[in-house]
DNA sequence: TATTGTTATACTCTATAACTATA
DNA sequence: TATAGTTATAGAGTATAACAATA
């Protein structure tokens, strides 16, 4: 049976990011977390202060979809909010989230792990760098 | 500010996967359909008589959700399904089907060409042999 | 028992519009 | 005006369970 679809990058780039988005939330395990929290966690771990605004922009996350993400870690007292200047509010990571934080980054690069097993070391070195090329 | 997923693969792989299927669906303007039924209509226009369950394999598409996909392509009397073996149904490209095959290709090549615009031939090239190492 | 087609449903993620508050 | 945060809502896509029909 042909895959007409495989000459195709538009099409893979979707089915492959799926598969990334599968390999990352199933890393997680008990953690009570999804990837955009992880990833937003990661963005404020690595820029201490910085607003929902800013990481939207980062991630291509729309404003109001930062509102729940960012409810959700504050909730779990891994992301606190302090006002910053007019409306903004800079966001850090707790003491608790600091705790948390290798175990996300350990998740996270297990499934890095399982999509170079899945392709192969070279193929995922090249990816990588192409990747980086679009964002 | 710092981006610290510019490292991980996977979360380039979901907001890339993400910026391919906007590519896709914007290219298909007037065109009454989304990604899956373009998809699943290459499909079944490069292996007539081919069953849901044997495309649903083919692009990890579950049996279920197939439902709709098909049921809309019929409607639109791009698809016809003839009874096959036991249960199975056999799906072919209609003969409206056929005169809309052309522009549904076009269209996708269209999402191809703003991909290789925006990362430039030769990483698109690069990009195009990774992601079929991957299915 | 295994496969196919189907229905129903829940969940995640994204997109849009509109509102308030501040500069 | 422009930006930041928020609320509400709609839509697309995926996942799971359960059922009937056929081999």
């Amino acid at each position: 049976m042909k895959n007409p679809l495989e000459a195709f990058v538009g099409f893979h780039l979707v089915r492959t990011g799926n598969l990334g988005l599968k390999a990352l939330n199933s890393s997680y395990g008990d953690l009570p977390v999804r990837h955009p929290d992880v990833a937003v966690a990661m963005v404020i771990h690595a820029n201490p202060g910085i607003t929902q605004s800013s990481i939207g922009k980062m991630l291509s996350i729309q404003r109001s979809n930062m509102v729940p993400i960012i409810a959700r870690l504050e909730q779990r007292g891994w992301v606190e909010r302090r006002a910053g200047k007019g409306k903004t509010i800079g966001l850090f990571i707790s003491p608790d989230g600091e705790k948390v934080m290798p175990a996300l980054q350990a998740a996270s690069q297990s499934a890095e792990d399982f999509i170079a097993a899945k392709i192969g070391a070279e193929a995922f070195e090249q990816l990588r760098a192409i990747l980086k090329k679009i964002s």
